[in-house]
DNA sequence: AAGATCAGCAACCGCCTCGCT
DNA sequence: AAGCGAGGCGGTTGCTGATCT
């Protein structure tokens, strides 16, 4: 037996908004606010439409202070860095780009960004053509041992040419999630860097949890461990301050990683153990209360 | 000029999480 | 502890205007 609907599917009103149904939410919604009810609301407001879709219309075109269009440069930039910490969490994305929603960066990134980024000319229409650059992009590169990425995006240019050297499928686990993705690669010089994307609701009360906030309960950490490869304690953990220069560095870089080395540190198997031999599903001293929460990170 | 194809984007769908009972 | 309902999220769909042939 399935979830029963959230509204009444035959008395509600589905496609596109009319100005008025607009004027009516908006009208609504600014003199009594979305009173924490949303599926109650369009009843109130005299509306035929169901709760989740004036929830989102108000979210994405209705609400003040929205940008619609035109990204600019440094938007761009905060996204792809956003992205390649963190995968497709556009909410999270959209939290540190003021006036933009989440489903705009989703449709600019899909439509756009990608393409910007990875090289497909906009001109190109024919939809075959575009999948056979794509798969022989993915083969090519899958075909070398060794690749050479250079990007003006470096560090995250590293991480989603490595989204598409892995053409595995997205895993998602229900909670409680294996905590901690790794991600470690090796730059030219011989180092090696490794983010730890972990989401964790900490409630650490010596504050101890060195963490960036995305979002109210979302945070991460980004580790750089240089060429030890030891246990966690290796770690050197990155406050804030750095971690966020880090995530939303620029810089160039070329980057060389050896293919052998670094799929299967990518593969889903070994996202959920990591490569120091930690049990990263328990929560560690330092973290008692860390809890894990969310949807893995990786795409293809 | 007209039909076919494509790109962009608004909106929907269904799953997951969380809080309440 | 279990069940339920609402909110939130990411993936997908489908419409529309633009571009191509």
């Amino acid at each position: 037996m399935g979830r029963a609907p959230c509204c009444d599917k035959a008395n509600v009103k589905k496609g596109p908004w009319s100005p008025e149904e607009d004027r009516q939410l908006k009208e609504y919604i600014e003199k009594y606010g979305t009173g924490g009810n949303w599926i109650a609301l369009p009843h109130k407001a005299g509306l035929k439409r169901c709760g989740k879709s004036c929830r989102l219309r108000w979210l994405n075109y209705l609400r003040p202070n929205i940008k619609h269009g035109d990204f600019t440069d440094t938007e761009d930039r905060m996204i792809c860095n956003l992205y390649a910490s963190i995968g497709s969490r556009w909410s999270i994305i959209a939290s540190h780009l003021p006036g933009r929603t989440d489903n705009d960066i989703k449709n600019y990134w899909n439509t756009k960004l990608k393409k910007k980024l990875f090289g497909f000319p906009s001109s190109q229409r024919k939809p075959h053509q575009q999948q056979q650059q794509q798969q022989h992009l993915f083969s090519s590169n899958l075909g070398t041992r060794s690749v050479s990425f250079s990007s003006p995006l470096s560090l995250e240019g590293m991480q989603i040419s490595h989204y598409l050297l892995n053409p595995i499928a997205t895993p998602t686990f229900s909670s409680p999630l294996p905590q901690g993705s790794m991600h470690q690669y090796r730059v030219k010089d011989n180092s090696s860097l490794l983010m730890f994307g972990s989401e964790q609701s900490c409630s650490s009360s010596d504050g101890s949890c060195n963490q960036i906030s995305y979002g109210s309960n979302v945070d991460y950490e980004l580790c750089n461990v240089g060429q030890q490869m030891g246990s966690l304690d290796s770690f050197l953990h990155c406050g804030s301050a750095e971690a966020e220069k880090l995530l939303l560095a620029g810089g160039e870089a070329s980057l060389e990683y050896n293919m052998d080395e670094i799929k299967p540190l990518v593969s889903p198997i070994n996202w959920y153990s990591n490569p120091f031999g930690d049990d990263l599903s328990s929560p560690t001293a330092k973290d008692s209360s860390c809890k894990s929460q969310g949807r893995a990170m990786y795409y293809y």
